[in-house]
RNA sequence: UGGGGUGUAGCCAAGCGGUAAGGCAACGGGUUUUGAUCCCGUGAUGCGUAGGUUCGAAUCCUACCACCCCAGCCA
């Protein structure tokens, strides 16, 4: 297979990666990575990071790390490791015994901090963080150099030494690496590697007051676990420079290769991380994991199922352009992997009661009903009819456009696997609110009977009125309407509403916490939680929806 | 006005000098006891713009334009 035919179709990371292991580059080895910083909840865009790291890692049955990159204790805890660790898992990828922590390496990197301050590539800055600022220059202007970087290599060993001694206060020095003042690239003006910050670490406890900074820790545990492709997002592209010069001035078993690809960003959604944080403390969700965040935990507890998201990030596909992703895209995706594994039920959402009135009252007759269409093996269930039913109000028009093909007055529509029935009378309240209908049923008609004849537009869901079961649902929409939301956008009012009211077909009393449906004609369900005999259930994704289209357009 | 990136359909995305894949969306139509699913069909004489090279350019060259990222002791 020529090179051509090989790389045809593989996205541009797949590509240099074949290209570098056939070049022998690191020995033709593959180790990727995925480096999270505990500072809070893994969210959807992490989640492409992860189908990427871990996917290609287990194409080429490599080795992929999952290293938490914990180099700075005032914002990190155990609560968003041990997160972390299990939304990757759901996601279903397995780093194996390749869990790391950059406090793993906090020794090694602060020797190699001491290798390039006796190559005279490292120097203890005495300045303060306004003075700092001030000398850095601006985007059009090269910076200064500070008045402490001559110091001798060993005037700066000695300072470091005291600095991890913790005989400073937090910001009185830094160690700043010794490379280019008047850079165009601001991350090489003499970038700090090392702060002083006097506070317990998760992981390491008290043994450190000093802590590496990102660019340096970063690359270094790179270098030192053994990672070859350290793939990342677009705006570490010009911290590559960086990455590489620490590369190529210290002593490093090996030189891994950064390259960065375009996050990704959905539509009417957020991912900043400060932001998410926000909305759960101002209380306008529930937590980290609520059905509407963005995050991994939430689009679990919203019922999103791993192959679905897996599969929206492989569709999403991994370019360097900026990207906007339709939220069509990643529905269309859920659709597709729960329609096939679902079983169907019935469920009125909201219910308005019909009574049969030439049916025997009292009488109960089992009808049977398929849990999939399309896959026999999935096996029935019994559906109980009697006189009195529910149907979706939804699904009676008094006034009937001539395209609504569901019951009107004098109209029949099928029971689905039940009986053809026909709208005789309203009843109203005095509110003029239709409360209930009374209709006819066509004995002949009976589903799988072959002995009707009849012909009707539609067939509608049901549940027998005094063989359903109650409980809450619990519908979602996106948190903001902005299509692209800033962080000052408004939230959206209807982002979640509770039905309290609905009924569901008796066989629902045998679903589990976290037993999906497709209820039919309205969409996937979830079971968020169980109480006594109630079942709570959460709205994944709607079924598309022709006629709710049909009657948007005609307004 | 410095540096680094990116421009192919409404949203993604293939393409790698030989005459514009695919998915989502949209729009028609068929099947259907879910207005679901499924099936069929429809969209770029055009690849940010303008020049150039070439028998031939989305692919190479030049200039321009638009958008994104960078001035934390955050990652």
């Amino acid at each position: 297979m020529s090179k051509k035919e090989k790389y045809r179709g593989k996205d541009f990371i797949r590509q240099m990666i074949h290209h570098d292991i056939d070049s022998g580059i690191n020995d033709g080895r593959l180790a990727t990575r995925f480096p999270p910083e505990p500072n809070g909840y893994l969210h959807i865009g992490h989640a492409l990071s992860i189908c990427i790291n871990f996917g290609i890692a287990k194409e080429f049955d490599a080795p992929c790390y999952l290293r938490f990159d914990d180099t700075n204790p005032a914002k990190e805890s155990e609560e968003y490791v041990n997160s972390i660790m299990e939304d990757v898992k759901w996601l279903g990828f397995d780093w194996g015994n390749n869990l790391a922590h950059a406090s793993d390496y906090f020794g090694s990197i602060h020797e190699l901090a001491l290798e390039l301050i006796e190559k005279d590539l490292a120097y203890v800055d005495s300045q303060t963080s306004e003075e700092l600022k001030n000398t850095r220059g601006t985007l059009n202007t090269p910076g200064t150099k500070s008045p402490y970087r001559d110091r001798s290599i060993a005037e700066n060993l000695g300072l470091f030494e005291r600095m991890k001694n913790g005989e400073f206060e937090n910001g009185e020095h830094v160690l700043r690496a010794k490379i280019d003042m008047s850079s165009p690239n601001i991350n090489l003006r003499d970038p700090i590697i090392y702060r002083i910050l006097h506070m317990d670490h998760q992981k390491t406890g008290e043994e450190w007051c000093i802590y590496p900074m990102y660019d340096f820790a970063h690359t270094l545990s790179d270098a030192l676990e053994g990672t070859t492709h350290s793939l990342c997002t677009l705006e570490f592209e010009d911290h590559r420079p960086l990455y590489e010069w620490f590369l190529d001035n210290l002593s490093l078993p090996t030189k891994p290769r950064q390259i960065e690809f375009s996050r990704l960003n959905v539509e009417h959604t957020i991912t900043s991380k400060r932001k998410l944080a926000e909305l759960i403390d101002s209380g306008h969700v529930e937590g980290w994991d609520d059905p509407r965040m963005p995050t991994i935990s939430g689009l679990r507890k919203r019922g999103y199922p791993a192959s679905a998201i897996r599969e929206f990030c492989r569709r999403v596909g991994i370019t360097k352009k900026d990207k906007s992703i339709e939220m069509s895209l990643l529905e269309s995706t859920v659709r597709e992997q729960l329609d096939a594994s679902c079983n169907r039920a019935m469920a009125i959402l909201k219910p308005l009661k019909i009574t049969i009135k030439n049916y025997p009252e009292g009488e109960t007759e089992i009808l049977e009903a398929k849990n999939h269409p399309k896959n026999e093996e999935m096996g029935s269930r019994e559906l109980p009819f009697s006189q009195n039913i529910l149907i979706e109000k939804d699904d009676f028009m008094e006034n009937p456009d001539k395209d609504f093909f569901r019951l009107s007055p004098g109209s029949e529509v099928r029971l689905r696997y039940a009986y053809i029935i026909k709208c005789e009378e309203v009843i109203k309240n005095e509110n003029d609110e239709i409360v209930e209908l009374i209709c006819s049923y066509d004995p002949d008609t009976k589903s799988g009977s072959g002995t009707s004849t009849k012909k009707v537009k539609s067939a509608i869901h049901w549940v027998s009125e005094n063989h359903s079961i109650g409980g809450k649902v619990n519908l979602f929409e996106t948190l903001y309407t902005d299509q692209n939301p800033k962080s000052d956008s408004p939230l959206n009012p209807d982002s979640i509403i509770e039905l309290d009211q609905p009924a569901y077909e008796q066989s629902l009393s045998k679903a589990k916490i976290g037993s999906r449906f497709q209820f039919e004609r309205n969409g996937y369900f979830i079971v968020d939680q169980i109480e006594g005999d109630e079942l709570i259930f959460n709205r994944i994704v709607t079924l598309k929806d022709t006629w709710a289209k049909i009657q948007k357009k005609k307004k």
